[in-house]
DNA sequence: GGCAAAGCGTAACAAATGTTACATCAGGCA
DNA sequence: TGCCTGATGTAACATTTGTTACGCTTTGCC
């Protein structure tokens, strides 16, 4: 399929090679806008491609505090970090934000791809490391850093927050409390208010 | 070398192909009780395994924060899961609890050994989904938990809470935050107390 | 037995963040 | 224009957690 080559993992691919892939048990499957495509808990047992659309991932505490960790945009795959695990189970709650599509690929036909196409497997791994990465910044910030250190790395990260209410998701705090941050940072001086938004120096 | 060998990832590994492997540029470093063996911002390009030996991994925030992150113990794999990400550095501080000592292994020689040894491969790549789960659990814990939830989730995977200063600093909290509410939960019977620690029920 | 050090419980206070409620403001639309 | 909606700022109060300080108990050691 040609959507699946748009995909940085299969960019290197010969079309034959891709097409012996996708003899094995491999499976197209479509969201609807609004609809949830994975829930914590759910076992992941094939590598899942973002051909189209967007979605987002949060990740539910017992309290009802929740955090915006991902903004999914095709192509990408979906939680490739967690295929291989022995009890792998999706962290997070995946919803579509348009209408999305997505590729299921054979577990066990992927991992001989790989070994038959060094590039493959040299992305994959490079991917695996970008998320473990992504992971243990994002739990270093929540961990160790105040609301205000992460409103700092959050900027330098970002640029800027466009949306207080959706950097406050982000960020893991409630909407009113990063607001009252970003005003005292602002008088501070320590951040600025750029027209409607907030931005470093 | 048989040390090697006791290394999950190498265990089905057959001698002359360990050995092809140690004829890349590898080196075997020794650290001594208490030294730093790595820090934050490191460098990681090679395969790092820890033979001998146990270790303490922390994160550090800017305000002089900090948590515990892993305990490390001789024989496994040290950040696996950052060897192929582009700008691959260590998050954590390592620091040797005993006299340990460490394997180098080039990156790209253990690259082409992987695509030898499917074993390998396979193993590697567990490891890594394993690491993944780890970070985005203690990532998820430390979002979306009070410090209340967070002693049950510990409780649930340590089984009991040995030492309050230890717990604390895995909890990311203050050993006098923890100690209180450990008093709170068990007065309201959420936990016990049983001889010199607290446990579950 | 006595002493020193380490670990722990706890109290009083401070700081950070959540909760709730309300007012304001801008933009879209009838 | 006027209304409605959504996003935001903010205030008052509650809750959680950090800070500092102190006393107690246990343990190991002399």
């Amino acid at each position: 399929m040609e959507e699946l080559k748009r995909v940085k993992l299969f960019a290197g691919c010969s079309d034959e090679s891709l097409e012996r892939l996708l003899e094995s048990p491999c499976r197209r499957q479509d969201y609807p806008a609004g609809r949830r495509m994975l829930n914590p808990g759910d076992p992941c047992r094939a590598l899942m491609v973002l051909v189209e659309g967007q979605a987002e991932a949060r990740m539910m505490g017992e309290e009802g505090r929740e955090v915006l960790v991902d903004h999914l945009k095709a192509p990408m795959l979906l939680a490739p970090a967690f295929l291989f695990a022995n009890n792998n189970v999706v962290p997070v709650e995946v919803t579509a934000l348009t209408d999305c599509a997505v590729w299921h690929i054979n577990r066990e036909a992927f991992f001989e791809f790989m070994q038959q196409e060094p590039t493959v497997l040299r992305t994959f791994l490079e991917v695996l490391s970008e998320r473990s990465r992504f992971l243990s910044r994002k739990m270093r910030t929540f961990a160790v850093n105040s609301l205000r250190n992460r409103v700092i790395e959050y900027l330098e990260a970002n640029g800027s927050i466009t949306s207080v209410a959706t950097a406050a998701e982000q960020l893991g705090a409630t909407r009113p409390s990063l607001s009252r941050v970003l005003s005292e940072m602002v008088s501070e001086g320590v951040i600025v208010k750029d027209g409607k938004g907030y931005g470093k120096r």
